[in-house]
DNA sequence: CTAATTTAGTTGTCGTGACTACTAAATTAG
DNA sequence: CTAATTTAGTAGTCACGACAACTAAATTAG
């Protein structure tokens, strides 16, 4: 066969590690929004949640900024996930005295009370999704945080 | 300290796979449109070009819902995406002559050449970004593809 | 001190990605 | 054969996620 008018060599998109980190990813990202979905959660609020849990309980005031850098959001999208929380009573955004341009940003209880069950559901979809390579888990780890940049 | 009000039992989000492979993959995923973005085509585009590539060596005829399957993306994003893709002349969309509900995909000759080009720079950017886990990777594809359900 | 630059946050646009709801055609069941 | 169901595709909504462009406040440089 020509293989000069060929557009790919003849390399399976299942042997794409791209391809595949791809798919695993959506079908992870899909079960976690299935599942917080039942408590009125997407999974990119679950994480600020968390990530504003994580920096405040570490350096207590926390701005949206910080909280961005952290959760490696970038600041437009998180203004407006964080707007949308703030609405739904689960933070509260407060100028900061320091700095009139920030905000500083608090866990209301309500907040507090549904990460702690949106944790237990993201733990359980966890524990499933990865049971098959769970006893690889240290492996699995270490390559993902090489790819980290 | 009281371990009683934690949200979290002192687990780090670095310690986490599922947030470890989101981080990964948006990176990956950031990386390929940057790239693609010079010759104006998304990820998302590329995936759908190629896969119709790839049907269409194998099947020859391929309708909207096959390709859908094939990529495992859902058949009303699916028809978008292709909708976008005939404005810009890259694939046809012809009514398939044994079922008036269908269509039948087809690359154009300009479709050919921009997803020939377009797989130089995704093959590029690949390389650059798996470098670290190179010598893994018949380890990581398969771990990888453990998680695929 | 004042001008230039940087930083914190918002608004709006585009392209997925999941989903509901819909049309029309094909298939299956009785 | 006809009714019920399934299938292929489209339209529209919501929520990211990347980005450009913007305001206003803080910082730095001269």
């Amino acid at each position: 066969m020509d293989t000069q008018n060929q557009v790919f060599s003849y390399i399976e998109p299942e042997e794409n590690s791209g391809y595949l980190l791809w798919q695993v990813t959506m079908q992870w990202q899909l079960s976690m929004n299935r599942a917080l979905g039942k408590m009125e959660l997407t999974l990119t609020q679950f994480s600020l949640m968390a990530g504003l849990y994580w920096l405040g309980e570490k350096k207590g005031a926390v701005t949206q900024q910080q909280l961005a850098d952290y959760a490696n959001t970038d600041k437009m999208m998180t203004s407006k996930v964080l707007a949308v929380l703030e609405n739904k009573q689960l933070i509260e955004r407060v100028k900061d005295p320091g700095d009139s341009r920030a905000k500083q940003l608090k866990m209301t209880d309500k907040g507090i009370e549904v990460l702690r069950e949106a944790y237990r559901v993201v733990k359980a979809v966890d524990d499933v999704f990865f049971k098959d390579v769970m006893k690889d888990k240290v492996v699995f780890d270490g390559l993902l945080m090489r790819l980290i940049k």
